[in-house]
DNA sequence: GGGAGGAATATTGACGGACAATCCGTCAGC
DNA sequence: GCTGACGGATTGTCCGTCAATATTCCTCCC
């Protein structure tokens, strides 16, 4: 998803891609710290004082406080008035708003991606359908969720609308650790590459309608594994961090 | 929309709203500096310097350049390396994705109001479009744009997700010049208003479906406008500010 | 006269120190 | 055992500095 990420830069530029523009400092940091949330190295909840990250970085203060504000205006990070940046959690109820966002948002990006994707990027999609199809439930978590990203990578892609991409590469950024606990949950990763299969399948049939249709069915359904997960972790742990409505 | 932004602030509470958090610099800076670009004080593409917002606002180097990072990441505001920060332009293919967009999210938070909103919040919605009603062709734009604001202010709190809330909120606030100007279009008042009254009755009648439609055919007609608008103003003047893909 | 080149200026990106205000944990006292 | 004061740590904000990059403007040459 580095990609969208890339595209936040340049607004609407004519992308010959050559540009060598040195990463100024603060991008670096974001991008590090985005990565590490996401990739959950931090446990939601965690405290990030702007020392621990101005070491871990080796950036000053500035540099850090600005990087924090970005993440905060995605939402991978909340910061509470006097106490400083916190990893964002997510209540259940989060969850499922998140969900419910990403289900329309997907289902655009699969109805573009149906209407306006060139063979080549069609072709793309199905390869990576095969991989998912591929790996047997022997596969580690990592590599399954390699796999989802790069998916979503061709799909964001294809549908010719950054917006979307954009969007709906937050909502998944924002449930990335959900997204990791649900894909290796035991005995639905048949059902999640039935699901893939249907919004691949509509789309080489150039069918929008059936696209969107799969697209949500997909995302609905993982919803629903995902949110009963986050219940049951909310029940023995008590609602985590003592934060909850 | 205030409702939306102060939201941001607290992850999820309780609610009660009784916290007396004096609202730190940067946040009056960034709310300040978010209005004014919404309201179109600043012409899209001009430059704004630090030393200009320093001056503006009364404030720090570093307090306004964060509040400037939140803003990018919003995109109201475009940076360009060594070249610091621009107010945001749109041109017409960038204005189409966002209605798509924008489209979807209105759907689904008008769904949501059809099916959790309360009998008060229905009766405030229907209030706000009377007014809308009655403001004859004479009503001036800035009468207008109150109304509808007021509408979709009573919309995304009505539809109890503050998700849909949050990112149908950015994309209004980006394309919030568009809308005055379509909304000001010779001849399309009575159509908008005949348009939300179909999500006003779907509401009524707690018809979700119905209330989707409403929305999605809403936006796709403002957006029929508003591109058109465009995409004329593009030619008269060539894609302005110089920076068309 | 007009364009190329280069110096002067302004602006950004980044650093570090400084200071008050606030929050947190500890500990003494009732 | 609870209350309240103290002290350390962290945040919010400001300032001055410095190198790197853009922009402006002037000069000089064709």
């Amino acid at each position: 998803m580095d990609s969208v990420a890339a595209d936040k830069l340049e607004q609407d530029k004519g992308d010959q891609g050559l540009r060598v523009t040195p990463q100024p400092m603060r991008r670096q940091v974001e991008e590090g710290l985005r990565a590490a949330i996401i990739a959950g190295r931090f446990a939601p909840g965690q405290h990030l004082p702007d020392r621990l990250l101005c070491e871990l970085f080796g950036a000053s203060r500035s540099v850090v406080r600005e990087a924090v504000r970005l993440l905060e205006a995605e939402s991978l990070i909340v910061v509470l008035p006097n106490r400083g940046p916190f990893v964002a959690w997510l209540s259940s109820s989060e969850a499922a708003q998140i969900y419910e966002v990403r289900g329309v948002l997907e289902a655009l990006a699969g109805e573009g991606f149906a209407i306006r994707a060139t063979d080549a990027e069609r072709a793309e999609l199905r390869a990576v359908y095969e991989r998912l199809a591929a790996a047997g439930e022997a596969s580690d978590r990592a590599e399954l969720l390699a796999i989802k990203r790069d998916f979503y990578a061709v799909l964001l892609r294809g549908c010719r609308n950054p917006m979307v991409a954009r969007m709906l590469d937050q909502m998944l950024n924002r449930n990335s650790q959900l997204r990791a606990t649900s894909l290796s949950e035991p005995g639905r990763l048949p059902h999640t590459v039935a699901e893939i299969r249907r919004v691949v399948q509509a789309i080489e049939h150039r069918d929008p309608e059936g696209a969107w249709e799969a697209c949500r069915h997909h995302v609905k359904r993982a919803a629903a594994v995902a949110i009963r997960i986050l219940r049951e972790r909310e029940e023995r742990d008590g609602t985590p961090y003592g934060r909850e409505a």
